[in-house]
This record gives structure tokens, sequence and C-alpha cells, in this order.
DNA sequence: GGCAGGTACCTTGTAGCGCATGGTACTTCC
DNA sequence: GGAAGTACCATGCGCTACAAGGTACCTGCC
């Protein structure tokens, strides 16, 4: 999948540990697999992603333990591997949202002033 | 100067991308030198910073032509090396509050709701 | 049958940036 | 003259987003 704004743009340093975050949020209502979650995150714009970011992404939050995973079949096409949002995950996103908040006022008072 | 929050936490990726800016902004009230801008950024709570920071950060801003600089001498201690934006580094600043502000609101929908 | 295209998974290598660490040099104070 | 503070800088590392490429399944078309 080709991508606007190039490899290393300021646009894509920002995404730096937010879009693990934003993988998490779109979890919260349900398990999603990895496709759709790069369909949704293009859907919302300026997080634009692909799947070479995606699937290391993933990796490392099954290993942090935020998700979990299960394998289901598909009547379309290949099967999946579908995320579930743990306990711990759920904590660390509450947990980010906060850091979040603090980080954005942060940011707000030294640009707007 | 040791810092909080260690090497790699998720704060210190945040800053990615961002820090350089908030650097601008600092500048845009008249030109400072090195060590006068970790001090602002620490007293700017989460954008505590450490020399090594920004002195590569700041030689970046240079080569991109955003700040130039100018030695002057000091009466308490070693020369200092000041640092002054560019117009084009006005610009930067001013296009990236922009993109801050739309990633802001896409982060906040995804997080918030 | 065979081929193109879409779906869906994954790996490997690269690049940038923030940080830890360490080094130099000047001044002041004890 | 030694310690502490100020002020500069360089080197090496680790994390993460991305580009590029690879595998496999299914559908539809010729």
């Amino acid at each position: 999948m080709v991508l606007p704004g190039g490899a290393h743009s300021g646009v894509s340093q920002l995404r730096r540990g937010i879009l693990q975050f934003c993988v998490l949020a779109l979890l919260r209502d349900g398990e999603k697999y990895a496709f759709e979650l790069v369909r949704e995150l293009c859907d919302a714009h300026d997080l634009a992603t692909s799947e070479g970011t995606i699937y290391p992404l993933l990796s490392r939050l099954r290993k942090e333990g935020w998700v979990s995973t299960a394998w289901q079949e598909s009547e379309t096409g290949p099967p999946r591997r579908y995320y579930t949002l743990t306990a711990s995950g759920r904590t660390a996103l509450s947990d980010f949202a906060r850091e979040w908040g603090t980080f954005k006022s942060t940011v707000d008072k030294l640009l707007d002033q």
C-alpha cells in the first residue's frame, strides 16, 4: 500500500509511541484483525499506516500482554488472526490517555502563546 | 543532568518530532542559548530534556536553516552560542502548529470515544 | 486449466531521533 | 590547587515507523 507523506516526514515522527495506543483504542469495542485495523487507521486521516508498521506493532503488543490473539477462518479469503484487548491492555490504554492529556496541554501551552 | 522516566519510556517516544518545534517556539521571543533552553524545557514539565538531546537537535535546526547562530561572550563562564529564529523557521513553526492541531484532534477522537 | 487481482499473513533492512555517557574548557570559591 | 558550576560538543545505543519483498488462499475471467 502506497502512502502519502513519505517515509520519515514530520507527521511520521508524530506517530511514534502513539500509534500503538490508537490501535488499543480501536480494539476497545471488540476483536479486530490486522488488515481491518490498517483500513480503519487509514480512514482516520493523519494516521495512515502500512502493514509493515502494523504487524511488528501488534507483535509488540502481544509480547507486552496487552492483547491476546486467536485464529479464525474467513469465508472470503485466508484465515485471520484476531486481536483482543486484555485487562492489562485496558489499563495501559487509560494510563496513556492520562499521559497524553498532560503532554498535549504542555505542548499547546508552548505553541499557542 | 539525570532525568526521570528512563531512556525509552513511553513519554520519551511522545517527544519525537515535537521537541524541535517546542524549541522553535521558545525562540520566538528572542535569541537563547542551549543551556538556557534545557532549563526552560525542564521547567515545562513533561519536556525534561538533557544536553545530549538538545545539541544534536539544534544542529539539525541550523542545517535546516530554521535558526541562525552567533557566539557571545559571557561574563560568568565560557562563551555561549546564541540561536535566533529565522524567517523560514517561523514558517516551519506555524506549519507545524497546524499539523499538530489536526493530529491532536485525530488522536483525541480515538482515545476519548 | 491457468492467470490476474484482491485478501491476509509475515520478515528483513533502513533511518531518524531521543538519550546515556563521556569529554573539553572556562570561571569562581574554598 | 581542587571541587563545583557553566557551557560546549561527540559517540554509541535502542526504539519504532516505514519501504520492500515474500508466501498463501480465494475468486473471477479467459
